[in-house]
DNA sequence: TCTGGGGTCCTAGGACCC
DNA sequence: TCTGGGGTCCTAGGACCC
């Protein structure tokens, strides 16, 4: 076996350079919703020491004096962006698992590419990636994706490789191993590696040599996967139709919230968010849990968390159906709230489980009257259309609507009340913010 | 004042059944 | 006094990923 693991640079930083290029070779960050905290750096801002996951109110605290661009996440001009890298790669090796909005894996073997020079294969992919979208990747080869994963680590860290590192020999990879730190291993985490360097594994080539009881032992099935991957055994696959079992849509508030009428907006746009993701991956939920907790670094206020579940009578996919469900399960919670006073919550979300296929349903007759079902379903499928056309936001449930913002006279949902006052345009999506050139 | 969001897999232990 | 054994299902919690 043979995959190529591409992985874009610093992905959303990128993104954000290819339509600002006075952003290249600066300290930049992107924040969280709410521009909560850092959730990517570019290199000049990881050489500068800026943490993954500070806070965004402690940036100019602890980098007093310093240059740091933080930009709101634009996850519309991620996502577009994200679509086009991946359409390049597909037409390059048809075998392709999308494994996150910025890397995925190419089977190599029974493609149009044996017995070419992978090296150069590689590099000219990372470049034609480059050229055609402005984004750059880094491309790890190897016999198993553990391999491959760290392969484009070093692809990334040095530029000698060309933006492509190929681990074909024993001796190759045992020298790869031998330089890799085993906390950056994939698959091994803080925990793990907190341990393993307790017993003087440092790097990913002593972890290869532990005994493979003893990996069992401690780190699980799992580990012992990851350990085997990186002796060049292929073991862990990844499902190429992958159908979510759990699906949750949550946030947290810019501010706490108290009375159930705001929640009660809040959690009926998670939910309907909830069922366009089921429509979207042609599926129906049998069950919709609510799920909402205080804030946990206001440590003088009382703490707490409460999840309510409410089962369907039969699976379901429409927002009347998910939201009336969501709205059940909420109360159940506000009403061990109200014995513990009114607290204010900082977070909520929606989670649907128990997912099954839309084509494989039966009809109950404990569910709603099927035409009433039916016409629920047509009414969600009508609307997932024309936001299709128009934009996502342009029809929604009403429940998820509340009074119109004093300051914008706009309505306000869960979307439009989150806070990123530094977001940029739309640049790829939207025509009104389309580049112009004078 | 201000601290993200959405997933997966695995295991242990309890409930329950025969 | 003496109180089985084996199986399944479910859930909570831990660990990981991006």
């Amino acid at each position: 076996m043979l995959y190529a693991l591409v992985d874009c640079d610093n992905c959303y930083v990128s993104c954000e350079r290819v339509f600002n290029p006075s952003l290249e070779g600066k300290a930049v960050v992107v924040l969280s919703n709410n521009d909560g905290c850092v959730v990517a750096r570019s290199p000049e801002a990881k050489a500068m020491g800026v943490p993954e996951g500070l806070p965004f109110f402690q940036l100019a605290e602890r980098f007093p004096g310093k240059e740091i661009h933080a930009l709101s996440s634009n996850y519309t001009l991620y996502g577009d962006m994200s679509r086009r890298v991946m359409s390049i790669l597909r037409q390059s090796a048809p075998d392709i698992f999308i494994y996150s909005i910025d890397e995925a894996f190419l089977s190599l073997d029974d493609s149009p590419y044996v017995n070419v020079d992978y090296k150069a294969w590689g590099e000219e992919l990372a470049a034609r990636v480059r050229r055609w979208t402005g984004m750059p990747v880094s491309i790890g080869i190897a016999s198993t994706k553990t391999l491959a994963k760290l392969a484009s680590k070093f692809a990334k860290r040095y530029p000698g490789y060309r933006k492509c590192c190929f681990i074909q020999t024993d001796d190759q990879r045992e020298k790869a191993l031998s330089l890799f730190p085993v906390e950056d291993v994939w698959g091994i985490g803080r925990r793990h590696a907190t341990r393993l360097a307790a017993t003087g594994v440092k790097t990913a080539l002593d972890f290869t040599r532990l005994p493979a009881a003893v990996v069992q032992k401690t780190m699980t099935i799992t580990g012992l996967r990851t350990w085997m991957e990186l002796r060049g055994r292929d073991c862990i696959s990844l499902d190429l139709l992958p159908r979510k079992q759990t699906i949750c849509t949550s946030r947290s508030f810019p501010r706490m919230l108290s009375s159930r009428d705001d929640l009660a907006v809040a959690v009926a746009g998670f939910a309907a968010r909830c069922a366009q993701k089921l429509r979207r991956q042609k599926s129906m939920a049998q069950m919709v849990t609510v799920f909402m907790s205080t804030n946990p670094f206001r440590e003088e206020l009382d703490q707490f968390s409460l999840s309510r579940s409410v089962s369907l009578p039969a699976p379901a996919q429409s927002d009347t159906e998910i939201v009336r469900a969501a709205h059940e399960a909420m109360d159940a919670c506000m009403e061990i709230a109200s014995r513990r006073g009114l607290p204010l919550w900082k977070r909520a979300g929606v989670v649907v489980s128990g997912i099954v296929a839309d084509s494989e349903i039966q009809t109950s007759f404990l569910d709603i009257p099927p035409v009433l079902k039916k016409k629920f379903q047509q009414l969600s499928a009508v609307a997932d259309r024309i936001n299709a056309r128009l934009g996502d936001e342009s029809i929604q449930v009403a429940a998820a609507l509340r009074a119109s913002d004093p300051a914008t006279g706009k309505a306000l949902t869960f979307r439009n009340s989150i806070l990123h006052d530094r977001r940029s345009p739309f640049y790829t999506t939207d025509i009104r913010d389309i580049i112009k050139v004078e």
